[in-house]
DNA sequence: TGAAATGTTGGGGCG
DNA sequence: ACGCCCCAACATTTC
């Protein structure tokens, strides 16, 4: 019987968990789970997500029988020390693909493996690990449609789920309590958050076949819709590994409406495709996070504005649709796509604020804060990402509203200071006629912000913009 | 995974 | 009856 760390990461899961299984099959294991605020430099998990973490770990514990050791401090040091007192022969991981958790797995492999600790590591995160996929040339896809297409669906496809590993024998350890993490914040804003999620594997589980249930038929189209419920809501399980890929991609193809709507189903299984595209970019572009991929855009007249980036923040911008947006996210730690598209076009386009400044909002807010998708999506909307929407493609914020929550329902929702504006108005309520404010008790200015920019200039004023680095 | 400007067409009102 | 204008409605181009 050998002796075998579980090194769990973003991977908080028993179910289809390869490391795991194969250290179950091999040995006695210890899971361990270790907080590293010390490698992460700029890329320090957000507060929102912390709190996810929190409750996804007690979680895990349990579905463990209590036995997940749970540590602070620098992984090197921690599995080094635990490795030489519990005589440890081998430490099992899935791996990571951020720039910095690769240059620290790495260290930590080779500073194992100096004492004699054999490292194994699994995938346990990606459908496709992206030193497999490459252009004939051998150079990495840098658009999405020939990369998922060409690159993805026609290598090997992902593997069938693992079974939780059954009759696991721990090996005891220590650790702190996990509230010892410190993972919840001081001020209690999270409470009315977590009312709008369940945490852990099961939870993950129930949202899948859920989705699958009620949200995929349809999917194609009312994706768009975000008061209706076909987006699956499955991106902060992702992130942290409560699910993987391959247990979502291979219980919808399963599914039983998959045969039924084929569309919704190829268009799910695509956006499941960005997410890996979002990783096989950052693995093959590691300054992603900080560079813009076209470097024209170093170039871009960037505006400051701390006054305009507030009132985004807190969804005070007089955008119905964008506030409705915002708030969501300060108040559900998510927000629907088609919603973060506008709001990042907004802040980007019309506002011309730096895309890093709604990079970072949405890494500190959002529960699905990943650096793999949220640098891609923000330079995509930026336009100066790969395969990245063009300069010109400008959202009218107006128009989005009435076209994708027609009946302002998502807008009612989260700004209910103007739920009593009839339908034809709540999308742009300064257009409204004075009577028509008056009725539903609004005084523009007091109730709800005047626009903070007009859309049709600010448009203009982003065009030259881009013009001046077109070239 | 846009929007606005511009171009084209065809039906209806009207002198 | 006919031509002219207007303007939706749709298509194409441009940003």
């Amino acid at each position: 019987m050998k002796k075998i760390i579980h090194w769990f990461r973003q991977d908080l899961r028993v179910s289809d968990n390869p490391a795991l299984y194969e250290a179950t099959r091999n040995g006695q294991v210890m899971p361990v789970y270790i907080l590293d605020d010390e490698n992460a430099g700029a890329n320090k998990m957000g507060a929102a997500s912390r709190v996810w973490l929190h409750h996804s770990l007690e979680s895990l514990n349990k579905s463990l029988d209590n036995n997940l050791a749970v540590f602070k401090g620098n992984p090197c040091e921690l599995l080094s020390k635990l490795a030489k007192d519990h005589e440890i022969d081998a430490v099992h991981w899935n791996r990571c693909y951020e720039p910095w958790r690769i240059a620290r797995d790495k260290a930590i492999k080779e500073q194992l493996k100096e004492q004699g600790v054999d490292v194994q590591s699994f995938n346990g995160s990606l459908l496709w690990e992206p030193w497999d996929i490459s252009k004939q040339d051998g150079g990495a896809y840098k658009v999405f449609t020939p990369f998922y297409r060409k690159g993805c669906l026609q290598s090997t496809s992902p593997r069938e789920p693992l079974p939780a590993p059954e009759n696991m024998e721990y090996i005891k350890n220590g650790g702190i309590p996990i509230a010892e993490l410190g993972l919840l914040p001081e001020i209690d804003w999270n409470s009315s958050m977590e009312k709008h999620w369940s945490f852990g594997e099961q939870a993950a589980q129930k949202r899948l076949d859920d989705f699958l249930e009620e949200g995929l038929k349809g999917y194609k189209e009312g994706r768009n819709f975000p008061s209706q419920n076909n987006v699956s809501r499955l991106s902060p399980y992702l992130h942290f590994g409560e699910i993987s890929p391959h247990q979502v991609w291979c219980a919808a193809i399963n599914s039983a409406l998959a045969k039924k709507s084929e569309n919704d189903l190829d268009c799910f299984q695509s956006e499941l495709g960005w997410r890996e595209f979002s990783y096989h970019l950052l693995y093959h572009f590691p300054d992603l996070p900080e560079k813009n991929m076209n470097e024209k855009f170093d170039a871009f007249p960037w505006v400051k504005n701390d006054s305009a980036v507030e009132a985004w923040q807190k969804g005070q911008t007089g955008f119905p649709l964008i506030d409705a947006g915002m708030r969501e996210l300060w108040q559900t730690g998510y927000m629907h796509n088609r919603v973060r598209m506008v709001v990042a076009s907004f802040l980007v386009k019309n506002l011309l604020i730096h895309w890093k400044e709604g990079e970072r909002w949405f890494w500190d807010c959002l529960l699905d804060a990943d650096l793999a998708n949220n640098i891609m999506s923000w330079q995509w909307v930026a336009g100066c990402g790969a395969d990245a929407a063009p300069y010109f493609r400008i959202f009218n914020p107006i128009t989005q509203s009435q076209r994708f929550d027609p009946e302002g329902t998502y807008i009612r929702k989260f700004v209910p200071e103007i739920k009593g504006l009839p339908d034809k108005h709540i999308h742009a309520p300064w257009d409204a006629p004075k009577e028509i404010l008056e009725k539903a008790g609004i005084t523009l200015g007091q109730d709800y912000p005047k626009p903070i920019t007009d859309i049709k200039a600010s448009r203009e004023r982003a065009l030259e913009a881009y013009n001046e680095i077109k070239g």
